[in-house]
DNA sequence: TCTGGGGTCCTAGGACCC
DNA sequence: TCTGGGGTCCTAGGACCC
């Protein structure tokens, strides 16, 4: 395991359009085609092709406010699938773990390579080598994407997005030796883009003077700190030059772990949101095991719908200390079931509800409990981690839910809408893609 | 009719302690 | 008039990210 390290040459590789992408990969009759990706329940836009963007369809845009234009134009239209997405960017970061020591994975489709072994090459053979993985990655997954090559991941950041702006990059774009190739680019850059500064920084920022990334980087240090805190003073010493964001390989343990979703209709009735809440919180606790953790904290909230204004509404949230950490599906099912009951009002239309499990610990060495009331005894406890085992693999194997908890209902009338879902090419056997 | 889901980090403020 | 000082831990909420 590497510790994290200071990168003095880090690229940022970030897939283009990366939802959209996958989706055309098996579709190449879709290719240059505007097409959108619509996030869980069919409701918002949360991807776009390029010829989709040139159509001036706006990112997270609600369906069915752009109805019009995507009857005119034969806009393809997808609902998400994560699934396939996820996989499609495992084989992603393979490549790219090829062309460097550390592979920072940011997000599903974003990573950071340290860039240290090339550091000291000129540039124009640094620029081959992104050029190349850049080729390989198209070559061997189908996904496009773009390279911004500097000294910080701050500054990879702005070199990418300079490079998406600018097709005359060819896709990567590597920050100069010069300050002033860089000040170039800061100068281009509307502080708002800067990655980190965020609609409310920007604002305040812009009250005062300051618009451009370059800007920032120039303004006072000790007003950056007192305004935009410690988070803020790190962006402008990476925009300056001076890494602060270390590169991370290290397989993340999340810190927390959430299952939420919007219901496909409104539900009032604590019978339903008990459904929703068992089967999201076997959805969690199989996420926990699988990173071997064991949780102390469970938090259950539930919310109306804020867009029917006219509605009465509330939202609220609980969260129970586990008498022992833990990831059994079953203990959390009565934890979940004791917060639903102590935030449940009657007489509102719920429109979403979500399960957070936090606090983890490593699930071995198991910490014992001072107190033993009800809890199993250590054969019982042993017992129950095989019948997890036994339950994940089954599911792993069988397809997600092939066992559930029967307290997550059968008809689950309360489900999410996913009408217009791609095949999981990749992910199931029946429906791999066939060529004729 | 129809408005996503899953994360991280930081800060302020309260509870509690000596 | 005058109402310790300093520390830890926890949580809620804000801001930001993809």
């Amino acid at each position: 395991m590497n510790a994290p390290t200071a990168p003095g040459l880090v690229a940022l590789a970030d897939c283009d359009n990366f939802y959209a992408s996958c989706e055309t990969v098996f579709r190449p009759d879709w290719r240059g085609k505007p097409l959108i990706v619509l996030g869980n329940n069919d409701g918002n836009i949360i991807a776009r092709s390029a010829a989709a963007k040139s159509l001036g369809i706006p990112m997270g845009a609600p369906l069915h406010q752009v109805r019009a234009i995507i009857r005119e134009r034969g806009v393809i239209v997808c609902s998400a699938n994560f699934a396939f997405y996820g996989d499609m960017s495992r084989r992603v970061m393979e490549v790219l773990e090829r062309y460097t020591p550390q592979l920072d994975i940011y997000s599903i489709d974003e990573a950071f390579l340290d860039l240290s072994p090339v550091a000291t090459l000129p540039p124009i053979q640094r620029r081959a080598f992104a050029v190349e993985a850049r080729a390989t990655v198209a070559r061997w997954t189908g996904i496009p994407l773009t390279m911004g090559v500097a000294p910080t991941k701050t500054l990879a950041k702005a070199a990418a997005e300079r490079s998406k702006r600018d097709p005359a990059l060819g896709g990567v774009c590597v920050l100069g030796e010069t300050a002033s190739a860089r000040d170039d680019l800061l100068r281009a850059l509307p502080v708002g883009e800067v990655w980190g500064i965020g609609p409310r920084r920007a604002a305040l920022l812009t009250r005062h003077g300051i618009t451009t990334a370059y800007d920032l980087a120039q303004a006072d240090t000790r007003w950056v700190r007192r305004h935009l805190s410690v988070t803020g003073a790190r962006v402008q010493l990476e925009l300056r030059g001076i890494a602060c964001l270390p590169l991370d390989a290290t397989p993340e343990r999340r810190k927390q772990l959430c299952v939420s979703r919007s219901f496909g209709r409104p539900v009032t009735t604590l019978d339903e949101l008990s459904e929703a809440a068992a089967l999201f919180t076997a959805h969690v606790a199989e996420r926990c095991r699988a990173q071997r953790t064991i949780a102390t904290r469970l938090t259950l909230f539930l919310t109306t719908n804020p867009f029917r204004e006219w509605e009465p509404q509330h939202s609220a949230s609980a969260t129970i200390p586990l008498p022992s950490a833990t990831a059994d599906t079953l203990a959390l099912l009565r934890a979940a079931a004791s917060a639903l009951r102590r935030i449940y009002r009657p007489g509102y239309s719920y429109h979403k509800l979500g399960v957070i499990l936090g606090s983890f610990t490593p699930d071995t060495p198991r910490q014992g409990e001072l107190f033993g009331d009800g809890a199993l005894t250590p054969a019982a406890e042993e017992q129950r981690e095989a019948l997890m085992r036994t339950l994940d693999a089954i599911n792993a194997r069988f397809g997600r839910d092939m066992i559930r908890p029967l307290s997550a209902g059968v008809a689950q009338p309360w489900r999410m809408r996913q009408a217009r879902r791609s095949p999981h090419y990749t992910t199931r056997w029946d429906e791999l893609p066939e060529t004729r």
